[in-house]
DNA sequence: ATATCGAATTTTAGCTTCGAACTCTTCGGC
DNA sequence: GCCGAAGAGTTCGAAGCTAAAATTCGATAT
């Protein structure tokens, strides 16, 4: 007899289960809590399979995208980094040197106020950007191919309203609030 | 003059920027996916101030979750877990060491295959896992407590939709695909 | 029986992140 | 102007994850 392949649970199936032990917990919560967490894990490693092609980490990855997403002279505090990134400083220091080693970003102290530091993303940076983001949008359009554009509007929809809603409690989550022009 | 506090930009703003120097993108798609990996984010934050109080690391909450949901006897194998989890065998190895040491997990040998582990949940460990979801279930009512029970209900569906379709095109995420009794 | 291939887990080395301590600058009162 | 307090980054040591090699057992073919 082959060893029976058998099928995952879903996740209605494995929540069912757990709620049976803590009856207060809210059933639809669980499910979108849950789902929440291991779709970025499962993300994280389908984008780490492109990135590895171009030769960048995940962690750099968003460094370049937050800095591009800033617009303008594509400038940003390392605190504001830290900030819109939900890491500590210390991350944030760490891939900044790194990206300066493979001359994708540039360090400078601010001359208004010399505590300060500018991060600021250089031309090769933005090439690496866009050959990623060529790279990713295929997978991205992959993930979603199920959701018709209405559905699309909709869950991104809930999705904003959620992070509204934690980054505004969150202030505190790195520190500072303060954003570069 | 008081330094401005400047107002973070809102993630349509944001992805309207680099929109304009990659056409070819869906807007809906990018917001989904940025939405969902920020969301996640600032979830780890807060998940981990409450596991802090419970002298949890996340991982480890993650594995004892995961045999919780298990459900019947409380027994995966290690593999199990390194597919359920995304994470490879190595990692999943260094957190069942780190449970057994705080005697919240079991590991022993499988009497019918010995190449083959169990992993199981000690009393010490579900009690554990029931005084995180206390303190978490908190975190992750106020998380959704702008969207009405309709609201909660589409989400979640359209979540798990997702999550089927990475999974199902991700079994070689770990490798494996079988699963324990 | 025996050799070989493959699967499941552990081990090892290197990298990334975090928390805490430290440095340097700026800001406020006096 | 001077001094203490707070803010912004960096440095340092500890913890966790990964990739790759190693180990151990099982299945298949000879």
């Amino acid at each position: 007899m082959p060893p029976k392949r058998r099928r995952e649970p879903t996740l209605d199936e494995q929540i069912a289960i757990y709620l049976r032990e803590y009856q207060d917990l809210d059933p639809q919560v669980e499910k979108v809590v849950n789902a929440l967490s291991r779709l970025d894990r499962r993300m994280s490693v389908a984008y780490s399979r492109h990135l590895g092609a171009a030769d960048l980490s995940q962690g750099e990855w968003e460094v370049l995208k937050a800095l591009v997403m800033a617009g303008g002279p594509y400038q940003l505090w390392p605190g504001t980094l830290s900030n819109r990134l939900g890491l500590t400083p210390a991350a944030i220091t760490h891939r900044i040197d790194r990206l300066l080693a493979a001359g994708l970003v540039t360090r400078e102290r601010d001359p208004g106020n010399r505590v300060r530091v500018i991060v600021g993303i250089t031309e090769a940076g933005h090439q690496k950007w866009l050959e990623v983001m060529r790279l990713a949008s295929t997978f991205e359009e992959g993930l979603l191919q199920d959701l018709d554009p209405r559905e699309r509007g909709v869950l991104g929809e809930l999705l904003t309203r959620l992070l509204r809603r934690v980054e505004d409690a969150q202030p505190d989550a790195g520190g500072r609030l303060t954003d570069l022009d």
